[in-house]
Formats: structure tokens, C-alpha cells, sequence
DNA sequence: ATGGCTTCATAGTGAAGA
């Protein structure tokens, strides 16, 4: 089972790149985070034709996620955290199954910027962080076999910074950041990406400005987290740098795992 | 250097991203 997660940076303009990952990677399931888009302007027919079924929530401007798979037939669709007033389009869970394998539970999420630490922001970042454990530890309960995805906008150590000293303490980096990650991994989760030896300065986002990517600015802050159940049967996770350097880039690059 | 790009919503600029 190939799972991926990639920020398209919206997905109207991102679409053609979209159609060629999933005809190139071939994942079971690819988790979309800020597709800008409503849901009366989803391109599903554009997915269908790629051999894709798409599930996704969305809203005007910002946000958005979704869910692209090559199974037609998810179940236990989510399209929030239960129980947890957002307005806000960033979530969305659905069950798989593949045959001679597990059903497997895949939690697409984008986790708010938190723009600055003095902001209203950034508190309805650390707040929704909480919202999110405490969804996810009853959703473990239920499917051992869990993995989520997506752009977390936490960077969960100073390897994942191209510049520590520039970024210590600042959103995406601060400890009450990072102390949020961790405490989704006490669940019972681990980073994929760091259950193998990795190249130095590996990230998965660079700023558009000042040639970040050609300088190879950037910070990892896109993660796919597998239970425990999942990482024994992890095999490989990767950051996709190529997509990057297309034309017309999203600033995220996918990262994908298989299990 | 709080900008530098890019996108969206909108029709000139402003918000948001990270």
C-alpha cells in the first residue's frame, strides 16, 4: 500500500501536475491538503478519468483538503474532528481496503500556520493541536492500523530546519509546537520518515521568495505518522524534491510511504 | 531586511501562507 500526502498550494492550479503524480506514483491513496477549492468546483471528473475516487471537503479561498484513492468504495467518511467547532476545512478521514491486507484508517490533515507566536493564530493552532490528539487517541482505539498525513506545519527538530538559529523559537518551530507533535507520537505513532537513513537537509517545503528551493531553504514540516501496527510494515518513505522543481511549483513537495 | 513569491478574490490592493 503507497500512501502520499502533498500540499498542492491549490489544487485548480496544481491539477495537471496532480494527474501526472498519480499516473507516475501510482499511490492507493493520495491525501491533498490546502486545495482552495469549494466542493461544487471539485475537479472530480478530471480524478474519475485518472482511474481515481475522490472524497473531499472544502471552502472558499483557503483551506481545503481531500482525499484521492484508487479504491472507489472508502468507508467511515469524516470530513472534522468530532466534536470540535472549525469552521475551517482541514480534516478528513476515511477507512480502505486492500485486498490480502488490513483495512487501513488514512487521516489527511492540515494543521493551521499559527502565522506568528504572538498571534490569536497561533493559539487556535495549539488548540486545534489538542482538538486533533484527542480525536486521534480514539480513533486509534478503533483502527490500529492508522496513518496521518499531511502538512503539519511543525518542523520537529533542528535537523529539519535549514537554519536553526534564524528560526528558534518561531512559529513552526517553538517547543509548544514540537511538544505537540510529540505528544500525538505518545499516542502510539511514529515519524515514517525517520524509520530510515535519510540524506542531511531534508525538507519538504522551501519559501518561494529568495530562492529557497535552488538554495535548499527549507524546513520539514510535511510528516506521514504510522501506528505502530504500520511501521513494522513499513518498507520505505520519501520526499518527492523532483515535483519542486516543475515549472510553476506548489512550495511543498509530496512525500510518500509504502506499507 | 517582517520583505522577498504565489494564490485567491477582486478589479486596486489585501489577506494568507510558512
Amino acid at each position: 500500500m503507497r500512501l502520499a500526502t502533498w500540499n498542492v498550494n491549490s489544487l485548480k492550479v496544481r491539477l495537471p501536475q496532480t494527474l501526472d503524480w498519480l499516473a507516475q506514483y501510482q499511490p492507493d491513496v493520495l491525501c491533498l491538503q490546502e486545495t482552495k477549492s469549494q466542493d461544487e468546483n471539485f475537479p472530480s471528473a478530471a480524478i474519475a478519468a485518472a482511474g481515481y475516487h475522490p472524497l473531499y471537503t472544502g471552502q472558499k479561498t483557503y483551506n481545503g483538503v481531500a482525499l484521492l484513492s484508487k479504491q472507489q468504495t472508502p468507508g467511515d467518511v469524516l470530513t472534522a474532528i468530532p466534536d470540535f467547532d472549525d469552521p475551517q476545512k482541514r480534516v478528513l478521514a476515511a477507512t480502505y481496503t486492500k485486498a490480502g491486507e488490513g483495512e487501513i484508517r488514512v487521516i489527511c490533515v492540515y494543521v493551521p500556520n499559527g502565522d506568528n507566536i504572538e498571534s490569536d493564530k497561533y493559539q487556535y493552532k495549539l488548540k486545534w493541536l489538542r482538538a486533533l490528539r484527542a480525536w486521534l487517541q480514539q480513533e486509534l482505539r478503533r483502527y490500529p492500523r492508522l496513518a496521518v498525513l499531511g502538512d503539519f506545519n511543525i518542523a520537529p527538530d533542528d535537523r529539519d530546519v535549514y537554519d536553526p538559529k534564524l528560526w528558534a523559537g518561531q512559529v513552526l518551530c517553538s517547543e509548544p509546537e514540537r511538544e505537540a507533535l510529540r505528544a500525538l507520537l505518545a499516542l502510539g505513532l511514529h515519524d515514517s520518515f525517520r524509520l530510515f537513513d535519510q540524506p542531511d537537509k531534508s525538507y519538504t517545503w522551501w519559501d518561494y521568495r529568495m530562492m529557497g528551493f535552488r538554495r535548499n531553504q527549507g524546513l520539514r514540516i510535511d510528516h506521514i505518522l504510522v501506528s505502530d501496527a504500520l511501521a513494522k510494515a513499513c518498507t520505505a518513505c520519501v520526499i518527492d524534491k523532483a515535483t519542486r522543481k516543475l515549472d510553476r511549483p506548489s512550495d511543498h513537495a509530496p512525500l510518500w510511504a509504502d506499507i
